[in-house]
DNA sequence: CCGGCGCTTGCAAACGTTTGTGGCAGAGAG
DNA sequence: CTCTCTGCCACAAACGTTTGCAAGCGCCGG
């Protein structure tokens, strides 16, 4: 039923062959028969069979896509990115949820293995073995996750936890929390890292709470660890916590920032539009997933000298109105009578 | 390089035949050599290459699903759905943002459409003409769109009004705002539908604003629009919207529920969480996106019969704590000289 | 005038799988 | 014992495309 190139070739009255190098190496057939072939094609809509293709190129023009969780805004920036890209170069995208299980995102990679040219495994939660031996099944970049030998696009985490960092020694703060993401999280360890090196240099006294589910209800539950700590200041290891955490402070009747400075990472729509709009760290989402995708193509078409090229992505800290200077640290001589809930800004 | 039927069929002594059935339609062979190629195929970790099977047969063993807008998460709820079940059935998801473009839309399915056995169509954009157009050339369902001969996955939105204008009514409301979400949309359609014929059964008046951009701005600019017309409750097309307004009313002063009632749709996760937490109608997404994929899948697996069967499902007012009892009215003896933007009866 | 070269094109093989057809063997019936 | 039928399997064609190879042809230099 549909058009096939031999249709197309006996419109134009050449041979099948002929089609098929007006269609890709125009420069092998005369002008007038190129043109010739052009126009049938077009009368007749013809659209090559990829699988054909495929089968004889062993090149599918598909590419993978596998996230943690769909439900964090943050994975769907980056697919945003990696789709944009993947279809700028005619590339059609697979995508999967890999629901924060290590089996699940390697059996999802296989299962797409013979279908795509590649894919991008986002923060993955498997280990380092499994995503070697999915690296020798099909061609792998890895979003913000480092290992030798596989290309991967890594946002500067540990920048932007200095960046932080400053900005709360700035502000007189000198004992904070910070709430673990989930430990095998590259991201994770990358802010604990970069906070524990900038801490130490800005004289911050830094105490740890977690990890916890990097979700809403995980900085819930960890805002009353941080709370009952006396510390002045949160970072929550991303936003869906400091959202979490903003929400349980406000039912608790701490006022944010007079009372408490809260910060996350990603900046996600809702960071900026929550009461109060939250500090946070933005993390290129799109930009993420658009240098993924070019590292992966780069490592397939190109000479494939990508083996081990990373590409860092800055990251930049937007100071919004969960920051403030801290309290004169006298938690004794403050009353604290009120039990609203957080006013709006 | 990689393992090939035939591969196989040396190993297990057999032909590429036997192994293919032995693989597909294992009755068609004897026990023992099933067994035989079976053992043979694990041993080598065989992978049959779907190219070359959907060469032959014709499917591929992929859908496709395009989405108007990634950012909002209720397209990601339904992505879910729709991965998940599709996934039980082993078929992979080619998946695109068509950015609330009808001409993207229309673009990205003809795309697909070679390397697919059908797509779901989410909340399209595109016109019928466009739609009717696109099933001649691959299998279609639509999620939250009516078109006759093509099947269907529909959210009850008319009902969901009728519950959140029951609520309000009963609250004691006599005016409120709709604030519509884009013209097109058959949800905003139904809404808007459901609402005028439970206002009018209900006795609540209702004026109209819009139509907006379905997002947190869009909400924003409707919140000052309907706070002059002096109604006391706003229904706004979707979460994102009914966030924005909660935001701009939380800047004007204006307290919500005490002052101004507000109530949304869709029931995402942002609703819950929010300050205060948002009153909305609870759309089934990933049983939307389960329901388009278990249609899509009965039309290309099945009979065929198909062709006109619509889904609907059903959807409940969650009552949290954006409404309340209507302020006394002052109303009627407020004269309030402003005109407001177009009514209707 | 002839040999060779470059440009253009057709022929045919190949990619890996599914599936229709036919053959062989064994069993059951006459 | 022979005929037929059935179960099991191999052979080969086909799916639509790309690509190596060779052939036709005109042209140029010798």
């Amino acid at each position: 039923m549909p058009v096939t190139i031999h249709d197309v070739a006996q419109r134009a009255q050449v041979s099948a062959s002929t089609v098929s190098r007006a269609l890709s190496a125009s420069h092998l057939v005369r002008g007038t028969t190129r043109d010739r072939v052009l126009a049938a094609a077009k009368e007749l809509g013809y659209q090559p069979n990829p699988a054909a293709r495929s089968l004889i190129t062993g090149r599918t023009g598909n590419i993978g896509i596998v996230v943690p969780d769909l439900n964090n805004p943050f994975y769907t920036g980056v697919l945003r990115g990696v789709q944009a890209r993947a279809r700028q170069s005619g590339y059609a995208v697979f995508f999967a949820d890999g629901e924060e299980d290590p089996a699940a995102e390697e059996a999802l990679v296989r299962a797409m293995a013979r279908q795509v040219d590649g894919v991008v495994v986002c923060a993955p939660f498997a280990s380092d073995a499994q995503l070697r031996s999915l690296a020798a099944v099909t061609s792998l970049t890895l979003l913000n996750r480092r290992l030798r030998d596989i290309p991967a696009a890594l946002m500067d985490s540990a920048g932007g936890m200095r960046q932080v960092v400053d900005h709360l020694a700035a502000l007189g703060h000198h004992r904070c929390a910070y709430l673990n993401g989930p430990n095998n999280a590259w991201s994770n360890r990358e802010r604990r890292r970069g906070l524990r090196a900038a801490a130490a240099r800005a004289q911050l006294s830094v105490v740890e709470f977690g990890p916890f589910e990097p979700k809403f209800e995980g900085g819930v539950q960890a805002a009353d660890l941080a709370l009952a700590d006396g510390v002045t200041a949160i970072i929550a290891y991303n936003d869906l916590m400091a959202l979490g955490v903003l929400s349980r402070l406000a039912d608790r009747g701490v006022a944010v920032p007079q009372e408490m400075s809260v910060v996350g990472f990603d900046n996600l729509l809702y960071a900026a539009v929550c009461a109060p709009p939250l500090t946070t760290v933005a993390m290129p989402m799109e930009a993420g997933g658009r240098a993924a995708v070019d590292l992966l193509l780069s490592g397939i078409d190109g000479a494939g000298d990508g083996a081990g090229s990373h590409r860092e992505l800055t990251t930049n800290l937007i100071v919004r109105a969960t920051t403030a200077a801290a309290r004169s640290h006298s938690v004794s001589d403050d009353p604290r009578p009120m039990a609203g809930r957080g006013s709006h800004g």
